[in-house]
RNA sequence: GGCCCCUUGGUCAAGCGGUUAAGACAUCGCCCUUUCACGGCGGAGACAUGGGUUCGAUUCCCGUAGGGGUCACCA
């Protein structure tokens, strides 16, 4: 028997890979034009990494006219959790990062799910059994964990190599004759690499890193015929055009093997962009942001808490290229897609992720909404998660007024980070309960004196038709009235001579209004409740 | 352990042989027409370490230490 019996031994059913040559052609881009992926194996949630790892994807495909693909890879089903998928695509899409093509846009290179694309990638496997590029291993897992401990106790390096590879010069006619009883296999590369040579590699990110070649028989296709991902990581980006990926680097040292993969099939090899994981502190020592432990690696977390998707993704950019917060300054009103994002301004070490500085930014990016903006953000967001903000919004009129409070002008508030936060800040403008809220001022606790001072101002002073201005100096003419200073600096230059200053006569009207010694401005605030509430309210 | 990567203030980071070593977050103080928020001004705070190379090293080279990654029929 020949390697090429052999091979129709393993795989009749196989096609000619010629068939999937002349099936996914070659992408008619232009020059520079990068086919970049993201390639998430469906066994949970979506990591934030992952978040980011789409976004850079997506962004380099926008900016040079290519395409931006998004692959399920599925191929250990061992681990697939099920909906992950579709939780993944949901993810994505709420951080508008759909794809050109996936599974829920289909396209010309699709499947775009590896479990459905299993002949694919067997009857690449075939063509190499027939070259003697690839073989049949019969070893069981008790084999491998042999061979293991023998290189151990030997010192040596681990894994199937060398002359540790017991099936690799097996004679074919005994492959078919074991094939033939029923004994299970796997299909193995065999490896033509020297890890005494080096490989140089030239990283978009990193730059040079020199690398052992790679001498490790590795399983390509396994004993359920689907391919482990170095396998499937090869036909697929070779057959989907993708030119450029970008991964996470912890899959550096398998780059000897995925450009050795690639050589040996024929096939151009991508180049490579790979970035640092995102950490977090644990005790002394950092570690990667785990999906386990930490509940800000989710991606759909900041979806629960309300951080708009905007947010996410400026802080996000902002690790991946940090020039980008200068540009930001520059441009406060253009989207996110006008900034030349660059592979080579990425750091090359992990960074510590932090969420005070992704609410910092998501204050600012709230504060350039307008009350409309933010209303239906908010309005969307309490639908899902808080049931009493939705009824607060559900008067949109009065919300919008609430909301407008201290917006969209030169300095707008910057209070706001997530829509959690947003009910406690407004809830006040809804609902007063007069018999329940304490009065609580510590400058100001006798009854009388606040009686006075609420007596006489919504008496004498008090119209609701002042400007800011009149109403500014009225609330002057009530201190000084009242034996209180016009100003804060004369009361302190001078504290014996004045009962207080204007500002506490301020707060005394403030916490009347709303239950709080802190509150946004004052006379807008009025404004929006307007003199009938006001009135109820004293 | 082998191989690979990394190391600038508490954090993210500019820098790419000569700088008073930017900036942002956090922190502290002061200022701003009354609180809060914003804004302004200012303070404190860093080139892991030892050798080279050089007139000169944060920057280039080597070692050391520390950190991270990876060594599966997981991706």
């Amino acid at each position: 028997m020949n390697s090429t019996e052999l091979a129709n031994l393993i795989f009749p059913n196989a096609k000619e890979i010629s068939y999937y040559e002349e099936k996914y052609k070659t992408r008619d881009l232009s020059e520079g034009a990068l086919v970049t992926r993201y390639a998430p194996s469906p066994t949970g949630f979506n990591h934030i990494g992952g978040v980011m790892q789409a976004m850079i994807a997506q962004k380099l495909a926008k900016q040079t006219g290519g395409k931006y693909i998004v692959r399920i890879e599925d191929t250990d089903q061992k681990r697939e959790v099920e909906n992950a998928a579709e939780q993944i695509m949901q993810n994505l899409k709420d951080f508008d990062l759909l794809p050109d093509e996936s599974i829920w846009q289909e396209g010309q290179y699709g499947p775009y799910k590896q479990s459905q694309r299993a002949e694919i990638y067997q009857a690449y496997a075939k063509s190499l059994i027939e070259k003697g590029l690839a073989y049949p291993c019969f070893c069981s897992s008790e084999d491998l964990e042999q061979i293991r401990t023998n290189q151990e106790s030997a010192k040596e390096r681990t894994g199937y190599y060398g002359k540790w590879t017991k099936c690799r010069n097996m004679p074919i006619d005994m492959a078919a004759d074991k094939i033939k009883a029923g004994e299970p296999y796997i299909i193995r590369f065999k490896s033509p690499g020297n890890p005494e040579k080096k490989i140089k590699h030239k990283d978009a990110i990193k730059g040079n890193i020199d690398l052992p070649e790679n001498d490790q028989d590795i399983v390509i296709i396994k004993s359920d015929g689907l391919p482990t991902f170095h396998f499937a990581h090869a036909v697929d980006d070779h057959l989907m055009g993708v030119n450029l990926v970008n991964r996470s680097d912890e899959w550096i040292p398998s780059v000897p093997l995925h450009l050795q993969l690639f050589y040996t099939l024929g096939f151009k090899s991508p180049k490579y962009a790979h970035t640092a994981p995102m950490m977090k502190m644990e005790g002394e020592s950092r570690r990667k942001l785990s999906k386990r432990k930490d509940p800000e690696a989710n991606a759909g977390y900041y979806r629960e808490i309300g951080v708009p998707k905007e947010a996410v993704k400026e802080y996000l950019m902002n690790i991946a290229n940090s020039n980008f917060e200068m540009w930001r300054k520059q441009n406060p009103d253009k989207p996110m897609d006008e900034f030349p994002f660059d592979l080579k301004k990425m750091g090359v070490a992990g960074a510590l992720f932090d969420l005070v500085k992704m609410l910092d930014v998501a204050k600012n990016v709230i504060s350039r909404y307008s009350a409309q903006e933010v209303y239906d953000e908010a309005y969307d967001w309490a639908k899902e998660y808080d049931e009493e903000l939705l009824q607060l919004l559900e008067n949109k009129e009065y919300s919008l007024k609430v909301l407008g409070i201290e917006r969209g002008n030169a300095k707008p508030r910057k209070d706001i980070a997530k829509w959690s936060d947003l009910k406690n800040a407004i809830s006040y403008m809804y609902e007063f309960d007069k018999e329940n809220t304490h009065f609580e001022y510590q400058k100001i606790t006798d009854p009388a004196e606040i009686d006075k001072i609420v007596k006489m101002y919504f008496e004498k002073y008090y119209d609701p038709k002042d400007d800011k201005q009149t109403w500014f100096d009225k609330m002057k003419d009530l201190a000084e009235e009242l034996g209180y200073s016009r100003e804060v600096k004369e009361y302190k230059a001078n504290p014996d001579a004045y009962r207080g200053h204007v500002g506490d006569i301020s707060t005394v009207i403030r916490v009347k209004l709303t239950g709080r010694c802190q509150t946004p401005d004052l006379y807008e605030i009025m404004q929006v409740l307007g003199k009938e509430e006001i009135l109820r309210r004293i």
